[in-house]
DNA sequence: GGAAGCCGGGG
DNA sequence: GTGTACGGCTTCC
């Protein structure tokens, strides 16, 4: 018997024959299945261990086997025992153990990525064997293994379930839960009723008939999902959702996990996708679906429950299914089926692990395969932070016809390049990094690394090839999320490589990799201005130059030439993105404005570059004023931005302006959680709702003004929307605030904070033609 | 300037 | 379960 499987996770059971190992998946067909492999034991690797331990270790039943291999580590082969024992949980003990006597090699693999990796399985796999029934699990196909093997990738279609709970802000007591269901392309909808205890017993009923791939909902990581666990504990109810029968577990405080199915949390989806101001569910329902929740009162939500059940019951549903539509509509599962696919993990194993693990997933592979020892994952952490990309100092001004060129891939085809490895770090290399590492060349060892990267530029070059020959509108995005993904993988590589204690790695990679990349873009810098053209800035794989024409066909083809003089010279690809007109900075690194005319298909679209305004306490006039501002001066119209500038601070000063864009919100906690609650504005405006006789639950998110910013702490009024405000925000301090903000842009012109506050010239600088003077004023990093 | 603290979502 | 784990901003030292 076979069948064709996505695999979505992967685990292991202790049965009374031994250890099983389970891959979970979804069938070509959209059946659930389990695969259930026999006979796997675990294994790690000593280094030139002492008699001493090996004698010890052969005494002891745990142990099933040992064998002599040669391993290559830290530069050359060297005698290691293969130590196979019988039970995977009790290896971390017996890594501890030896570690007292040798060093230990690939000892902390998780169980089922070791199976994995041994098997060399791939996402998608092709299940050979027998179907037994077996009453242990809700999947409906459960078969026992012969073997497993690797097949063409394919997108099955998952069921989602996603959930919300309403419950009691008094005693906890959950009263109802409200799911969605996404099968097939459609949205089925329900809730779980009776007393608590049934209700728990019915949710669990649910999940276990309906089976699903994904498990969702907004902050059920931190909320729900511990509320639920908390109860049904109280109220002895098992919860054995997974599709074993087991239970969710946390993990480290922060997400969960249950075998055969996906965890994953709406909210961390889009934090992870999305960069938005405001994260509620009620924000991003809005602004991905254009509609939000329905009208309850949660704060008091005791009292809407007793008054109207149904209604609670319809917003709760309605929850579920805003959650479910936001993860649609991210696609992230497709993303990470993507990702899935080029790091040949299972879905859960991508979604829920560090980065550093989907690089080990295809390095722990090669260096299997070559004999190279994989060492454990070092204890130590942050440390001994690596020099980073080389920034271009940027000038202040507005720039005309700016070609943008940028190193496609650029750190790791600098690995390739440089053949950067752990294995190739030697002596008596004879490629030397500007840091002094040295590296043996291509020809002497290839290394690991610049092999696997080579592989996945291949692999991107072709699916890049693929999209553009789609026939069809699907099958284009098929390719594009696959060669998207290796993209993020390679860039993971070097990510990984650069954080100081990754199991394959040292700082001298790490900064070998930056070095070779800063000495590169600029000798390319120095060429180009030898050339006599005008380098404008440049950030780590990019380069923004003065085009020699001043119209669109002349850039173009400027632009076009150069990127393919470049690549031809140095062996690294430099491709050209786009045409800025204008550009525009104040002068500060990585802050920059420009709009696009080309390429064609983003003419017109404005780029807006580390000026974002994503303060706790910055309130909507802010970010408007900056963004009107900016679309003058990208206009063109310089005059315009600075009257409009001073204008806008001079409005807030005289204090007309709309009070609502003056508004600041927080959350509130409980206040004996505050080491100094009465220096915290939001502290105080909780406590002045109080005794307008508002009620105050801790979590709840308080508004508020600032109506005196002068004293040493600031005076605040909590603002209720929707009602008039008493009383007279301090307009100064919000000019003040808008006048910071504006003048980064308008300094350039040589109008500074005070001008736009006073109107008045406060420097005796004034402006352009001082170069000098302005570089050394403006010139802060 | 780096480490520690806190928020954000949810009822 | 061979894994101990957010990301960004602010305040503190």
């Amino acid at each position: 018997m076979e069948e064709e499987v996505r695999l979505i996770s992967a685990s292991y059971s202790r049965e009374e024959d031994g250890v099983v190992v389970e891959l979970y998946g979804k069938t070509k067909e959209g059946k659930s299945i389990v695969g259930r492999y026999h006979g796997f034991l675990p294994y790690f690797y000593l280094v030139e261990p002492p008699a001493v331990l090996l004698e010890k270790l052969s005494e002891d039943e745990e142990i099933k086997n040992m064998e002599d291999v040669e391993l290559w580590y830290r530069g050359k082969m060297r005698k290691c025992v293969k130590v196979t024992l019988s039970s995977p949980w009790k290896t971390p003990n017996y890594r501890r153990f030896a570690s007292e006597f040798c060093e230990v090699l690939a000892a902390d693999i998780p169980f089922h990525q070791r199976f994995i990796y041994d098997f060399d399985l791939g996402s998608c796999v092709k299940f050979v064997g027998d179907y037994k029934p077996n009453d242990k699990y809700t999947a409906e196909i459960v078969m026992e293994l012969e073997s497993v093997e690797n097949i063409e990738d394919f997108k099955p279609e998952l069921k989602i379930f996603s959930f919300d709970i309403e419950n009691s802000m008094k005693d906890g007591t959950i009263f109802t839960i409200g799911y969605a269901i996404w099968e097939n392309g459609e949205i089925k909808e329900g809730h779980v009723e009776g007393d608590e205890k049934e209700l728990l017993e019915n949710f669990v009923k649910v999940i276990r008939k309906e089976d699903p791939d994904v498990i969702t909902g907004y902050n059920i990581d931190g909320y729900d999902l511990e509320v639920i666990t908390d109860r049904a504990k109280k109220l002895g109810v098992e919860l054995n959702i997974g599709r074993d029968g087991s239970k969710p577990q946390r993990i480290g405080g922060q997400f969960w996990r249950v075998h055969g199915r996906v965890i994953e949390d709406a909210w961390w989806a889009v934090k992870k996708e999305l960069r938005l101001k405001q994260e509620s569910l009620e924000a991003v329902s809005q602004e991905l679906l254009g509609e939000g929740k329905m009208d309850v009162d949660r704060v008091n939500i005791d009292e809407e429950w007793e008054k109207d059940r149904d209604k609670v019951i319809k917003y709760c549903v309605k929850d579920a299914e805003l959650a479910l539509r936001i993860l649609l509509k991210i696609g992230i599962i497709g993303k990470y089926m993507d990702l899935a696919t080029v790091t040949k993990f299972p879905l859960d194993d991508v979604m829920h692990s560090g980065t550093s693990t989907w690089v080990d997933s295809l390095l722990i592979r090669e260096a299997d395969r070559r004999k190279i020892g994989v060492p454990l994952q070092g204890q130590e952490r942050k440390r001994g932070k690596i020099e980073g990309g080389y920034v271009h100092s940027l000038e202040p001004g507005l720039y005309h016809w700016i070609c943008v060129l940028d190193f496609k891939s650029m750190y790791p085809s600098i690995i390739i390049k440089y053949n950067i490895c752990f294995t190739t770090l030697s002596e008596d290399g004879d490629i030397v990094s500007p840091t002094g590492a040295k590296f043996l060349s291509k020809e002497r060892r290839e290394g690991i690394i610049p092999k696997i990267l080579k592989d996945l530029m291949a692999k991107r070059d072709e699916l890049k090839r693929k999209m553009k020959e789609a026939a069809t509108e699907e099958e284009r995005n098929y390719y594009d999320g696959l060669q998207k993904a290796v993209k993020i993988l390679m860039n993971t590589f070097y990510g990984v490589l650069a954080s100081s204690f990754y199991r394959f790695t040292d700082p001298r990679i790490g900064a070998s990799i930056t070095s070779f990349a800063r000495e590169t873009i600029r000798k390319i810098i120095g060429n180009l201005e030898s050339r006599g053209l005008k380098v404008v800035y440049g950030d780590t794989d990019s380069i923004f130059f003065e085009s020699p024409h001043q119209n669109l066909d002349g850039s173009v083809k400027f632009g076009t030439e150069m990127a393919k003089e470049i690549s031809e010279k140095e062996e690294l690809i430099l491709e050209f993105e786009k045409i800025l007109e204008p550009f525009f900075s104040h002068g500060a690194k990585k802050r920059y404005v420009g709009r696009i005319v080309w390429p064609e298909d983003k003419r017109g679209e404005m780029i807006v570059r580390g000026y974002e305004i994503r303060r706790t306490d910055s309130f909507d006039l802010q970010s408007e004023a900056q963004k009107m501002v900016f679309e003058k001066i990208l206009d063109g119209d310089v005059e315009g931005a600075i009257s409009l500038a001073k204008e806008i601070v001079s409005k807030v000063r005289r204090g007309e302006v709309e009070i609502e864009k003056l508004v600041i919100s927080r959350t509130v906690r409980d206040f004996k959680r505050y080491k100094n609650p009465n220096s915290m504005a939001n502290v105080q405006a909780a406590k002045k709702l109080m005794k307008k006789g508002f009620k105050f639950i801790p979590g709840m998110k308080v508004s508020w003004i600032v109506v005196n910013a002068r004293g040493s702490k600031q005076d605040v009024e909590p603002y209720i929307p929707g009602k008039e405000f008493p009383y007279r925000p301090d307009f100064q301090y919000y000019a003040r605030r808008i006048a910071e903000t504006l003048a980064r842009i308008t300094e350039v012109f040589g109008i500074d904070q005070e001008e736009l506050l006073t109107g008045k010239k406060q420097s005796s600088l004034s402006a352009f033609g001082e170069k000098k003077k302005m570089k050394t004023l403006f010139d802060y990093e």
